[in-house]
RNA sequence: GCUGAAGUGGUGGAAUGGCAGACACCGGGGACUUAAAAUCCCCUGCCCUCAAAAGCGUGCGGGUUCGAGUCCCGCCUUCAGCACCA
């Protein structure tokens, strides 16, 4: 006789959706009365393919950790919205014709529709959506304010163009030469562009690292990103002209090794004294030559230095005075330090093969390596150096030479960032109009703030122009306007913002995402800010955690938000593949869509899967066959209800095991170690059903454990078993330490580090009078054997090791 | 090249310096069934065995330790990020 019915996930999933929805029971609470906890998920790119198996991953790991705060009594913000502008909409937009809004719609529709399939706890009420003009307005307001403060500036540089996307990329965007977007070849073309001068948060976004819990990967990719080098900037005055060449260098203290110099092939001071150049046809050709190399090219042949000596011109080392030529090559890079770099072939390998192959002097300063071998870059006396001679401490010999130049006045100290300023338009439609206006009299002036939102005009073709200017430029109906200060005729700046925007503030909206006045209210910022704990993918711990942070810090900084941090806490999931071990892509096949698995095994088990499968921060491969497993987990969980009895407690025999259960799983949670915490759950349910029977209490406790993984059938057999109120609003089981203490315990009999049986101990046995407890122990000295131990050693609670 | 992570059965993976392989998948055997599926029970690192015992086992070579997958030194391999950064 069965007084249960079937485990139907298609039903009961839907009944319990349902539910939620309808009761919004999940939703931020509005008082402030409880103890908060704002748990963030990177929001998706609503894709036309719609959600892919990695979403759920980060999107469960977090959900456990909600509905766990939940019932631990907090009030939890666990909000979802979409990154919704951006190029592949756009795309899909220009090929078949229809407005990217309505695509847009249309996609994040689905989304919605699937991310509720899988029964996470969002806040649906609080959803955002960057392409609305109710949210963006917000985002050209911060970026107003950050034109207002001087944060925007406008230069001409070479930019990374795209000729492909016809659009100009950051060097993020473009890294290896190739276009992030469509993977194509990326030129260098000179144009206007608009800057956010996020170096000048370098020295703030690095010193935030250190108040914040990241992982130590994550803080060393930012700390690389932001590349900060210490040293000094010297001036080599030009032989013979009243023109000195600035080159920065970490190791001013090598200045006597100084035999050339380096320039970059596009230095502006080769074209300024050509005249005095013999050799400018060559040094022309030379250009050209490196403007072809793409940049693979350039890495793949490190060792092969080129270039060649500028004839004509030569400088003086400002501490010895004596001559030194000057060089081209593609080596030193324009845009980074000041284009030109002292050569100091003994302790710089870059150098060492630039002087062997150009058979240029090379002078130890540094003694402990072999210079003709290669460059020695350690530790070590100073020689041939003048007054540096006889220091060994390069911190010393750096400060020694230091006070020198500056005595002398032709150089200081200085500071370098690998980080660029941040590139900031595109030549784009579907991105969010950037509110500023090109008045002939008054420059650039910020379109006022009460005119916010700038709002997207209707166009007809959102093809960007062959002209590589912005589709928003054909529209003389937005381009035209009157300029806010003088009023006379204007032009509306007709590029977009970088898909990056809307994302750098989007925590901040989900606080009070309905707000009309401003983009939150100080009393919701300073209750729900910081984000406790943010979890994304590792593609995005560098450029969107930067930008972000130098966002927030900004708004920290003009008084708006209340910590100078926006995330406490980050962590990151791994990828999850294919069943054939590459990355999931449709050209390999090997794409499982979400659906088709909770179809077949229904949300939970899809769900529990993807936590089981493997360590949360490592790539796994799918195993189909393994999340089988998992639903005939949750069969095994759900006819516990048919061997159930009606004793409400915990039996005895089970208290340890149960409570084993409720300590690993509370703490294996905390760790992101689901994988642990959902095998110690399988094995109490082994238990259980070798014992044959369990009692309400233990089932109860069960489903509480399980109901942040698993919330539908947990949620479902709580109500078929009448445990009273849904486990939403039950609190969170506590551990009874006492059941955890055992009269006796198993322990392993060592020889010599080799097991030899197991026996029981007290488990109140110590090492203090474990030697007189063995020695006693007739059981132990069999397996010990005919020698006498040496020494006994004893773990308590783990093993005897006997060395004989 | 630099930085970071990782190498454990047929597979995914467990293991605060303390019984390697938890938990699961695959595979094998059995029960139930007219039969199959599902379900339930048992076995399942390698080697030698009827079996047991012994032996061997965490990428490779050393070391520290009563005891090393774990710590130290030297390599090899894989993945990720950065890459001539002066």
């Amino acid at each position: 006789m069965n007084k249960y019915p079937e485990y139907n996930p298609k039903t009961i999933e839907k009944k319990w959706q349902d539910h939620w929805d309808a009761t919004g029971c999940l939703n931020a609470l509005a008082s402030h009365d409880m103890p908060k906890f704002y748990n963030l998920i990177e929001f998706p790119y609503p894709s036309g393919a719609g959600l892919h198996v990695g979403h759920p991953r980060s999107n469960t790991a977090m959900d456990i950790i909600a509905r766990k705060r939940r019932m631990e009594g907090y009030n939890v913000l666990f909000p979802m919205g979409y990154d919704a502008f951006g190029l592949p909409t756009e795309n899909f937009a220009i090929k078949n014709n229809v407005h990217p809004a309505i695509v847009t719609k249309k996609n994040i529709d689905h989304f919605r529709t699937q991310l509720k399939r899988l029964g996470f706890s969002f806040d649906y009420s609080r959803e955002i959506d960057t392409t609305d003009p109710k949210y963006y307005k917000w985002t050209q307001w911060i970026f107003l304010k950050l034109f207002e403060h001087g944060m925007v500036f406008r230069d001409k540089t070479l930019v990374n163009y795209c000729p492909s996307c016809k659009v100009v990329l950051s060097n993020e965007d473009s890294q290896g030469g190739k276009c992030d977007i469509c993977h194509g070849d990326v030129v260098q073309l000179p144009k206007d562009v608009w800057y956010l001068r996020i170096t000048k948060y370098a020295d703030k976004l690095l010193e935030g690292l250190e108040t914040v819990d990241y992982p130590e990967n994550i803080k060393q990719q930012q700390v690389n990103w932001i590349g900060k080098s210490t040293g000094a900037f010297v001036k080599f005055a030009l032989n013979g002209i009243d023109e000195s060449i600035e080159i920065y260098t970490t190791r001013p203290d090598t200045l006597f090794g100084v035999t050339f110099m380096v320039m970059a092939p596009e230095h502006p001071l080769i074209d300024k004294y050509a005249d005095k150049i013999s050799n400018m046809d060559q040094i022309l050709a030379y250009r050209e030559e490196c403007a072809k190399k793409t940049e693979f090219e350039r890495t793949q042949l490190v060792k092969d230095k080129t270039g060649l000596k500028i004839e004509g011109l030569s400088t003086v080392n400002p501490l010895t005075g004596k001559i030194v030529p000057i060089f081209i090559s593609d080596y030193v890079m324009m845009g980074y330090g000041t284009g030109a770099i002292m050569a100091v072939p003994a302790h710089d390998q870059r150098d060492w093969e630039f002087a062997k192959k150009f058979g240029i002097e090379i002078i130890e300063v540094i003694k402990g390596g072999d210079i003709e071998k290669e460059a020695y870059t350690g530790d070590g006396e100073m020689v041939n150096s003048d007054f540096l001679n006889g220091y060994t401490n390069k911190k010393d010999s750096i400060a020694r030479v230091l006070e020198e130049i500056e005595k002398k006045g032709f150089g200081k100290p200085g500071v370098q960032y690998k980080m660029k300023d941040w590139a900031f338009n595109r030549q784009r439609y579907w991105g969010e109009p950037i509110p500023l206006i090109h008045c002939e009299k008054c420059g650039t002036v910020a379109v006022p703030y009460e005119e916010l939102p700038l709002e997207l005009p209707e166009v007809e073709d959102f093809r960007p122009g062959t002209d590589g200017k912005s589709p928003l430029a054909h529209i003389e109906s937005f381009v035209n306007c009157t300029c806010p200060k003088c009023g006379a005729p204007a032009q509306r700046e007709t590029d977009t913002m970088p898909q990056w925007a809307g994302s750098s503030w989007y925590f901040l909206r989900y606080c009070d995402p309905h707000n009309d006045n401003c983009f939150a209210s100080p009393e919701e910022l300073n209750y729900w800010m910081p984000v406790d704990w943010y979890n994304g993918g590792m593609e995005h711990v560098t450029r969107h955690l930067l930008y972000s942070r130098f966002w927030h810090r900004f708004l920290y900084d003009i008084g708006v938000v209340n910590t100078p941090e926006p995330y406490l806490k980050r962590t990151a999931q791994g990828m999850i593949l294919g069943t054939d071990g590459e990355k999931m892509s449709k050209s390999r096949g090997n794409v499982i869509n979400p659906d088709d698995v909770v179809d077949e095994l229904g949300a939970d088990a899809f769900r529990l899967y993807e936590m089981f499968m493997g360590a949360f921060d490592q790539a796994i491969p799918w195993q189909t066959d393994g999340a089988r497993g998992c639903r005939r987990f949750l069969d095994r969980v759900w006819k516990l209800m048919e061997i159930m009895t009606t004793d409400e407690g915990i039996s005895k025999d089970m208290a340890f095991d149960v409570h084993t259960c409720i300590k690993k799983v509370s703490e294996d949670y905390e760790r992101m170690k689901f994988n642990t915490a959902i095998a110690q759950m399988m094995t109490l349910v082994n238990q259980m059903y070798s014992k044959g029977h369990v009692t309400r209490g233990e089932v109860k406790t069960l489903i509480q454990l399980l109901n942040p993984v698993a919330p539908h059938i947990t949620e479902e057999m709580c109500e078929l078993c009448s445990f009273g109120q849904e486990l939403v609003r039950m609190p969170w089981p506590k551990v009874d330490e006492k059941a955890l203490i055992k009269d006796e315990i198993e322990i392993a009999v060592q020889v010599n580090g080799k097991v030899r049986g197991r026996i029981m101990v007290p488990s109140t046995l110590t090492r203090e009078n474990a030697n007189e407890y063995f020695m006693a122990n007739e059981e132990a000295l069999r397996m010990i054997g005919t020698n006498a131990p040496k020494k006994l050693v004893y773990v308590p609670g783990r093993l005897l090791n006997a060395v004989v």
